[in-house]
DNA sequence: CGTTGTGAATGTATTCACAGCG
DNA sequence: CGCTGTGAATACATTCACAACG
C-alpha cells in the first residue's frame, strides 16, 4: 500500500512526502505510519519528511520485489484468462511464463502470448520455465489436488482463487471473492 | 470463513460440530472460535457443540445474507466480464442485474444473460433494476469518477477491483491482487 | 465424561506525546 | 519552526483455564 501513494508522489515529481500526507491517503494515523516505516530503520528527515523514490526502493527491497517473479496460471477458466493478460502483473515485477488446464479443447491455445499445456506436463514445465509462483483457478473441489501436484513440482508459492483452504508447506494468499462480497454485504447492512 | 466449514459439515451429514473441529479446518484455536460466535449470543450446547444447520442460518441472518443482493459489473473488460458468470455469486445470494461499459463495441451484447449499458444509462438501469451494489473494474485512472457516480445513482457498495483508494461514503472493499502477489512474494522470500 | 461460555491473563497493535534534529 | 523516531500509555485481540451443564 505504501508502495502505491509513493509511486504515485514520485510521479506527481513531489521530492518530500510527510507522513502525514501518506497517512492521509489511506484514512489511518501519521503514528502509525511511522511506526511501519520504522522497521526499515531511518528512512526519513525530521522536519522534512520521507523521500519517496529513495523509500520506495527500500520498500521494493525489503520486500522482495527487486526482482521479476515467474507466474504460471494453473486452471484457465474465465478468471484464468483474464489474469493472463493483466497489465499490472507485467508492470510490477510479474510475469507470467507457463499456463495450464484440464479442458482438451483449451490445450494448444495462445492467450497472451503464453501456449496453454495439459496439466500432465506441470512437472516438467514448471522447472523448465524457472516458476516461481502459481495463480490457482480451477474449480474447488480439484483445488486441492492440484495444488499438492504445484508443490511437488517445485513452485513456492500459490494464489489462490478457489474457495478451499489449502494444506500445502508452501505460502499460500487467498482471495475468496465471494466472502468479499459478504462482507460488503454485510458493511452494507450494519451502516444503514 | 465460518459459513464454509458450517456448510461443509452440514454436507457431509454431521448434526453436531465442536470448537476445536471448526479450529483444525482453519488453524486457529478452539478458544477463538467460540469468542468469535460468542457474539452470536448462545448457539452451542456445552458437552455437545455446535449445529452447522442452525448455527448457518444464524451467521447468515447476522450478515444479512437471509436476502437476494443484486449486483451491477461496471467495466466489463477481461475481469469484468469473467465476474458476469461467476457461479458462486448466483449460489451465495448474489445476482448479476446489470452491466456497463464505455466501449461501444461492447455495448448491447449479451454476456451470460445480461446485455451490456452504455455508461451514460448507468443513473436510471441502476435504479429500475434495484442494484444494490456495484462490481467496479474498470482502469484506475477513471475508477474515482465512475464510482462518484455510482453512488450517486444510488448504490450501497463497491467491490473495487480498481488500484486505488476511492473516496466515497459508502462501504468499499478492496481486491487488489497486484498487492496479493507483492506479499505472497515476500512471504516466499521471508520462509526461504 | 466432553464441550461451551467467559472472567482473567497475556500478547499485540495503535495512539499519545515529546525529545531531538536539521 | 516542522517533522521524525520512539518510550510510555492505551486499546484491542487472543489465549488460558475453569465453572457450569447435559
Amino acid at each position: 500500500m505504501y508502495l502505491r501513494t509513493l509511486d504515485a508522489a514520485a510521479g506527481e515529481g513531489r521530492s518530500t512526502i510527510s507522513s502525514s500526507a501518506i497517512a492521509r491517503a489511506f484514512g489511518f494515523t501519521d503514528a502509525q505510519v511511522r511506526r511501519d516505516l520504522a522497521c526499515l530503520g531511518q528512512t526519513g528527515r525530521p522536519g522534512v519528511g520521507y523521500q519517496p523514490v529513495t523509500l520506495a526502493a527500500r520498500i521494493r527491497k525489503s520486500l522482495s520485489l527487486d526482482r521479476t517473479w515467474n507466474l504460471a496460471i494453473v486452471g484457465v477458466g474465465k478468471i484464468g484468462a483474464a489474469l493472463m493478460g493483466y497489465p499490472r502483473f507485467a508492470g510490477g515485477g510479474f510475469r507470467v511464463t507457463a499456463a495450464f488446464d484440464a479442458d482438451p479443447d483449451l490445450i494448444g491455445q495462445d492467450i497472451a502470448g503464453t501456449r496453454i499445456e495439459p496439466l500432465s506436463q506441470l512437472e516438467r514445465s514448471v522447472r523448465e520455465a524457472n516458476v516461481d509462483l502459481a495463480v490457482l483457478a480451477v474449480p474447488g473441489p480439484v483445488a486441492q489436488s492440484v495444488a499438492t501436484d504445484l508443490v511437488n513440482a517445485g513452485i513456492r508459492g500459490i494464489l489462490n482463487f478457489a474457495p478451499v483452504r489449502l494444506h500445502v508447506d508452501v505460502p499460500v494468499q487467498p482471495i475468496d471473492l465471494s466472502r468479499s462480497l459478504e462482507q460488503l454485504a454485510f458493511e452494507v447492512s450494519s451502516t444503514a
